[in-house]
This record gives structure tokens, C-alpha cells and sequence, in this order.
DNA sequence: TCTGGGGTCCTAGGACCC
DNA sequence: TCTGGGGTCCTAGGACCC
């Protein structure tokens, strides 16, 4: 029995952020077009988060770069248009794109908040792959007002890499039987999972192209580089076979937030306040989710350098509690800080388990009365908003009282090395 | 006026057990 | 006069992605 090869879809949409505020901002109005003038979305430097999220064509062409701080931006282009982003609006933005997807396939798999795969194999009613993906694009275009590159294949690897050769507004086929022609010729590090660190390796084995990386001894790569070596031969060559795993399905393993305060923090008590805010938004995601976490970890970043680094703990007992948390928090917080200025602060719970299912602990404080306390915090917050209850730590901190959002916006599955 | 925030997975080393 | 060796769990850090 040969299996037949499937028919995968990448679509990305081109420039994400930017897009959904210019298509936003013309169905509002606006007269001219964010995309076709030098712009991008970025946070704001007074609050210390001034990096570029997205550009537009223009600022690219000016060597405006994703990831970089506003001042450099401005510098190779000083009239670049910044747009705060709006986090809100991308959620709308993308809940509609993956509505109109799911008409096409149920099997769906939302990869970001601006992918997405579908396996239209066996669908050849809907014609040619190439009509099905044309359609998708227009479709998107005229309803929506942004434009995508899609990629097309036999497997998710090299769709995504397809939708990445052509943009914008286009599609690309990269069968396996194209790779030599296609894809071998590009540059090692535009493979899936050369990041960084990978890419100056490899250039210092004489590995330049994909196709380098393709023809190599596998077992080479594998004394190199374990079985990252052998991830990274089997994508050179194109070799991925995980399936579209459908939306929703993907087990969440753990959650975080994080936040750059806009001062440097020096002394412990508003470190303190910093993580409560973290646990409090945190503590309410694990309670809607309806999960216990085992471990909880705090991160540090250094004002001076920029550098983090990061203590965890596995708890005896899965909790869910405000409180519980950060107490561990300040806990973990205390073993690690050395006294250094602090830049960035961090929270992150893992090891979830489902909250129904956990025993209690005569060893472990007792957490019972806190739990109600949570439950009737959640239920104000849900109903009157996040502001409606405060801790009164906060009132004349400058500091705001819960950290991040609460996210009814699915987590994604999100990028794993097995796509 | 320096560089965000949310994820996943892998590895190395130490503790501890048999 | 010897320090083998396998296994598991835990933690810190690093790599990658968007």
C-alpha cells in the first residue's frame, strides 16, 4: 500500500501587524494606505518597550529591521510613521482570517497568530492545489484587505518554507522533486531551526547552502550536534512527516508572563510587586484553564547587560493559588538576586495538571480558604473588568496591578522543533 | 533613548537509589 | 587500596520559533 502524498497549505500573512492596522485603518477612513509608506508597529520607548513588531515595505527598503530598537529605526529612517501596537485589534484580525479558513478544510492547524496549515489532500473537487491556494489569497484579499503568501506541498516543513520564498501576496510551490532547484540554493540559515547560534557553526564547516547542509554525513552532523544534527539533515532534505493536528488539540504545557518595567527595579519590595502582578494574571490563566501547576520559575534580566538567568521549583503539591505562587516566587526570587538592577522580571508555571484531579496535602499548606478568596477575585474581574479589584500594594506604586493579558486568545500550539 | 513577550524542546550535571 | 554502572528526578541554561 502506497500512501498517497498529501497536499499541504501554508498561509502567512504578509507583514501581520501592519497589514491588520492599515486594512483597519482604510476600512475606517483613512486615506492613506499604512503599507505603502515608511511605517511599522512598535512599542512605546518611554515605557522601555520601543522595538520594532512589524514594518512596511518602504521601512524595509530603508533597512528598517524586526526586532530593533525605534532610535535605529529612525536613524536609516527618519520618517518612519510608529504605530503602538494594538493587541486587541490582531485578535480580531486573526479570528477572522482562521473563520475564513476553516470554510475550506476542518483540517486546520492555527500555527501563530498569523499561520496557519490546511491539508486539502484529497480534495481534488476543489481542482488544482495552485486554484484552491489563488482562491484562498483572493478570498482573503476582497473580504479581509490584507494579502498572504501560501505555500504549497507534501509536508508542513517545506509548505512553510514555500510560503516564505515569494512575498508578498503570493504562491509558491516547493514539492520535494523542487528542492534541488529550489531550495538547495538558498542560505543555510534560511532552513526552519538555523537560528543564530546554529548558522555561524555551520559556516565555519563549510556549510553555506541548504544543499550544503543536505549532502552532508548525517553522522557527522550527529557527533556535532546530537539530534539537532539529525533534525537539521532531515530538514535540508526536506523530511518532515507530522500531521495537521487540527485546531485546539494541542496540550498547553505550561503558561509565563513577563514584563520590562519602565524603571530598573534595585530594591526587593517592588521586585516583589512586580511578580505579584505577574502571578496575579498568571494565576487567573492556570484557574480558567483549569489546571494546577507543579514547578514555578522566575526570570531575572539585568539592566547592565540585558543577560537573564532563572531559578525553578518543583512543588510538592500542584497548586493553583494566587498566593501560593508567589509565595514561591519570593522565594525563588531571594535565592537568586544578587542585588543587580533589574530590567525585566519574569513568571512561569509548567508541569499542569487538571485541577479536579489533584489530592491535598496534609504536609503542604493549606490553601483551601485562599482558593474561595481567588475564585470570588475572578468571578469581580470577569464581570466588572481586570481593574476592578486591586491588590492595595499597587495604589501608589506606578506600577500596574496585574501584568499581561488575559488571554481568552487560544495560546498557540505553537513552534516545536516537530513543526 | 539603548533590545518585547509568549511559547517549546533539549542537554548537562548533580543527587539519589539499587 | 579503591572509586562500577544503570536508572530516575531535578535544575539551570541554551536553542529555536512567532
Amino acid at each position: 500500500m502506497d500512501s498517497k502524498e498529501r497536499v499541504i497549505l501554508h498561509i502567512d500573512v504578509n507583514n501581520a501587524f501592519l497589514a491588520f492596522e492599515a486594512a483597519f485603518r482604510l476600512q475606517h477612513g483613512a486615506t492613506v494606505d499604512l503599507r505603502k509608506i515608511p511605517s511599522a508597529v512598535a512599542g512605546a520607548q518611554a515605557t522601555r518597550h520601543g522595538i520594532i513588531l512589524a514594518k512596511s515595505l518602504p521601512a524595509k527598503q530603508c533597512g528598517v529591521k524586526t526586532g530593533e530598537a525605534i532610535w535605529e529605526a529612525k536613524q536609516k529612517c527618519p520618517n518612519i510613521a510608529i504605530i503602538h501596537p494594538d493587541y486587541a485589534l490582531y485578535m480580531c484580525c486573526h479570528n477572522a482570517l482562521m473563520e475564513l479558513l476553516k470554510n475550506f478544510t476542518d483540517r486546520m492547524q492555527i500555527f501563530s497568530i498569523d499561520e496557519c496549515f490546511l491539508d486539502i489532500t484529497n480534495m481534488e473537487l476543489l481542482g488544482d492545489p495552485l486554484k484552491t491556494a489563488n482562491e484562498i489569497k483572493e478570498k482573503i484579499k476582497k473580504e479581509l484587505g490584507f494579502t498572504v503568501s501560501i505555500g504549497i506541498s507534501s509536508n508542513k516543513l517545506l509548505a512553510k518554507i514555500g510560503s516564505d520564498m515569494k512575498k508578498p501576496d503570493a504562491i509558491t510551490t516547493l514539492y520535494p522533486s523542487e528542492l534541488p532547484e529550489k531550495m538547495w540554493p538558498l542560505p543555510v540559515e534560511d532552513l526552519y531551526m538555523v537560528g543564530n547560534a546554529t548558522a555561524p557553526k555551520l559556516h565555519k564547516m563549510g556549510i553555506f547552502t541548504i544543499g550544503d547542509l543536505a549532502r552532508c554525513d548525517i553522522e557527522w552532523l550527529k557527533y556535532k550536534f546530537k539530534s539537532w544534527g539529525i533534525l537539521l539533515w532531515n530538514y535540508a532534505n526536506g523530511i518532515e512527516d507530522s500531521i495537521v493536528s487540527g485546531s485546539g488539540h494541542s496540550i498547553i504545557k505550561g503558561m509565563g508572563n513577563s514584563t520590562t518595567i519602565h524603571f530598573d527595579v534595585e530594591d526587593k519590595e517592588t521586585a516583589y510587586l512586580v511578580l505579584l502582578s505577574l502571578v496575579e494574571t498568571v494565576g487567573m490563566r492556570l484557574r480558567y484553564g483549569g489546571f494546577c501547576c507543579r514547578v514555578v520559575s522566575v526570570t531575572i534580566k539585568k539592566a547592565e547587560d540585558l543577560t537573564s538567568y532563572s531559578h525553578q521549583r518543583k512543588l510538592a503539591v500542584p497548586v493553583d493559588c494566587t498566593n501560593a505562587i508567589f509565595e514561591e516566587c519570593k522565594k525563588l526570587f531571594d535565592r537568586m538576586w544578587k542585588g543587580e538592577p533589574i530590567r525585566h522580571l519574569g513568571v512561569r508555571v509548567s508541569d499542569l495538571t487538571a485541577s479536579d484531579s489533584i489530592q491535598l496535602s496534609f504536609l503542604e499548606k493549606n490553601w483551601e480558604k485562599q482558593k474561595k478568596v481567588d475564585a470570588v477575585i475572578d468571578r469581580i474581574r470577569m464581570k466588572y473588568g481586570p481593574g476592578s479589584i486591586v491588590r492595595s500594594g499597587f495604589l501608589r506604586s506606578g506600577l500596574a496591578p496585574l501584568q499581561g493579558g488575559l488571554s481568552e486568545d487560544v495560546s498557540f500550539p505553537v513552534m516545536t522543533s516537530i513543526l
